[in-house]
DNA sequence: TCGACGGCTTGACAATTATCAAGTGACTGC
DNA sequence: GCAGTCACTTGATAATTGTCAAGCCGTCGA
């Protein structure tokens, strides 16, 4: 593996503090992988071979059934994902696809849940990423259970703004995949960017403009306890 | 702090295998008290001062934004709850309601964190329950997402007939909780019900009869990957 | 250049879900 | 006992969301 990936994985706070021998141990069992897009790494179902970390590209997070599918999560550089059935060794819950090129780093489940029990340092890094990951899904659940899909859109938006820091930005994914994260219908999501056009939004393919942030604050409502990415 | 409660604490799977005399240190600092029903015990954006365990009665997680309200679980003896506000220190993301006369522990927040932080075995004890509730929570998005909530009724009967071990039950909880932790409203709880009565399911109050377990299975297509508590 | 493809949009319609209003029935306190 | 309360139910209606079909409009490759 090459030294820059392995500065890359050294550089997440998941083994940011851990060991260093124990870091070598555990990278010299890793491999390196290089995946066109679309590709399915993992399914629903499974039992975990590997921890996967991105380290360019992107992987969506998906789940189906009763033929039906739903995109839970992107996971985008650089990050792990599947930690939970990691540690438990119990199977996937969701299944990840490439959405483009990506190099994905994958650590044997058996070295990770090793030195879980052996390195005190990166079990309280598990931790703090896992409290993390719950977290984020429990505000995802308030925003489901708790807005209407026109709210979800705009808080979307407005999260958005936040994370690129403009009012002018691109939406980061395709919108199909946008309206299955946000729990809707991509005809309904078309239908949706029309409704905040009277609040200030501005829609042209994947470019974004919000034109009155005051204006979709005021009827998108966000609440740091459901939109804010750092709590 | 009696001694059968200290017992019932030690007991939980998050304490059996700390550091005899850390867990000692825990409980000195810990406390007992007792809560009428509809108390609440902790509201959504404060900072965690306890880590809170349920010895008795049941304690109902809400979430609330403008002007709505939803119910997302409820904790029944003997397990805690705000884990991971606790460990990260940062602001609840539910509120927390007694539902009928509980008795909780309190262990001071600042305790937890500490004992984390020297204890290793906690601190693993602390990842198993954490990648259990993700999962819990992950489920629970799902069903959200990939289910009508005549199918979430479906399946959550199916669940408690599991849980029961019998086709013949009484619910757990109010409709109306119910229903807003299925993610709908009473009314249509109550025409859910009446809308499962020809997959064989009959409702008197609060009893519940399956009467075609085959033929509600058919209709529910429960997935061990949404449904089984367990995994 | 052209046609095929795929993602996106639009409109008509249907299903699902929510809201509002009224009624039932069980329990409670005077 | 009896009125009051509250959860639950039911019906009518409205809002939201999904489905289906068709058309638009880029990109891409022949």
């Amino acid at each position: 593996m090459s030294d820059s990936y392995r500065q890359e994985v050294r550089d997440l706070a998941l083994f940011a503090e851990m060991d260093m021998g124990n870091f070598e141990a555990l990278m010299r069992g890793a491999y390196v992988q290089n995946f066109p897009p679309r590709i399915e790494l993992i399914t629903e179902g499974e039992l975990p071979d590997f921890l996967h970390v991105v380290v360019s590209g992107s992987v969506d997070l998906f789940s189906t059934w009763n033929g039906r599918e739903t995109s839970l999560a992107t996971v985008r550089p650089v990050s792990t994902f599947i930690l939970a059935a990691t540690i438990r060794g119990a199977p996937y819950l969701m299944s990840a696809r490439t959405l483009e090129k990506s190099r994905i780093v994958l650590l044997p489940s058996e070295d990770v849940r090793r030195l879980f029990d052996s390195d005190s340092v990166f079990a309280r890094a598990i931790v703090t990423e896992l409290s993390q990951c719950y977290r984020a899904i429990v505000k995802n659940t308030k925003d489901l259970k708790l807005r209407t899909s026109l709210e979800r859109l705009a808080n979307y938006l407005l999260r958005q703004r936040q994370r690129n820091g403009t009012d002018e930005f691109d939406l980061m994914m395709e919108k199909r995949r946008l309206a299955s994260f946000l729990g809707m219908t991509p005809e309904n999501l078309s239908r949706s960017f029309k409704g905040l056009e009277p609040f200030g939004v501005k829609v042209a393919g994947n470019h974004i403009v919000i034109t009155d942030v005051a204006d979709l604050m005021r009827f998108a409502k966000p609440s740091p306890l459901i939109d804010d990415d750092s709590t």
